[in-house]
DNA sequence: ACACCTTTTTAGAATCATTATAAACTACTA
DNA sequence: TAGTAGTTTATAATGATTCTAAAAAGGTGT
């Protein structure tokens, strides 16, 4: 399995609900924006056996903070995850409540001039909210 | 009373909820980020009626829907806003889970290259966050 | 393979922010 | 002052997320 080195390596157990799970997020061409109930949905429909929704929760926040997954900083009710991990920002359709890609390309550099003692800059992300 | 005609002219009754509300949001110097929670904190020093907790809920929906208040993008288990309404940025000190202002100079300007067919771009906001 | 210890999974309960409900109240208008 | 539409309120309901504690599974040494 090509995703039991990956786990191992950041020191989480190649457990067989980490590697479906594993499977359901990153075996795909394209990225995509999930929250957690998405992603049970997500997982049903292609995984056989069942996998608790406490596993799920515990596994993406696993994955969050090995750096796998990202959270988007968005108001909603639930928490939106990315499987892009890459430097890149997001548009948020306020009527269809969906969130689109913006490729790092399609947003100017930003520029941050202030800087707080002690402190360095971990992320920069940009919501863009589109109306109609 | 100040606020009366604010209200009025935004199609909102002045109750004498809502104007204590306005009080306590806008009365000050300075602008400020806050949670319902802080708020329910502040209203219950400041003001000696009680305020049902659902009326703070609806005011401020009300006042965000009005313009009075932003929503700021985060993730958090609360819902942040700010009084500051101008268009400005936020650093968050994941550290701390405190919120700092970033004044427009801060931050060089942000060009949206993308389009969206039949959407206009209602806000940017920019989220930086800090690390030590 | 076995024993041992730690990590992980799990179902279900608990928590907590937010929203819904529906009855009482209040601001406005005529 | 009466009528009505908008507001407030306490309380219940909802729903995402976290907690709990017991069972299961992974890893290691023998």
């Amino acid at each position: 399995m090509k995703y039991i080195e990956k786990l191992r390596n950041s020191g989480l157990r190649p457990t067989k609900q980490r590697l479906q799970i594993c499977e359901v997020l990153f075996n795909s061409e394209k990225t995509f924006h999930f929250t957690i109930n998405e992603l049970d949905q997500k997982i049903k429909k292609q995984i056989n056996d069942k996998i608790s929704l406490a596993t799920i929760y515990n596994t993406v926040h696993a994955f969050e903070k090995k750096g796998y997954l990202k959270q988007i900083p968005i108001n909603s009710n639930q928490t939106y995850f990315d499987t892009n991990i890459s430097d890149h920002h997001h548009f948020y359709d306020l009527k269809e409540e969906k969130l689109i890609d913006l490729e790092n390309a399609d947003v100017g550099p930003i520029n941050i001039l202030k800087k707080i003692n002690g402190k360095r800059i971990k992320s920069v992300e940009v919501l863009v909210k589109l109306e109609d």
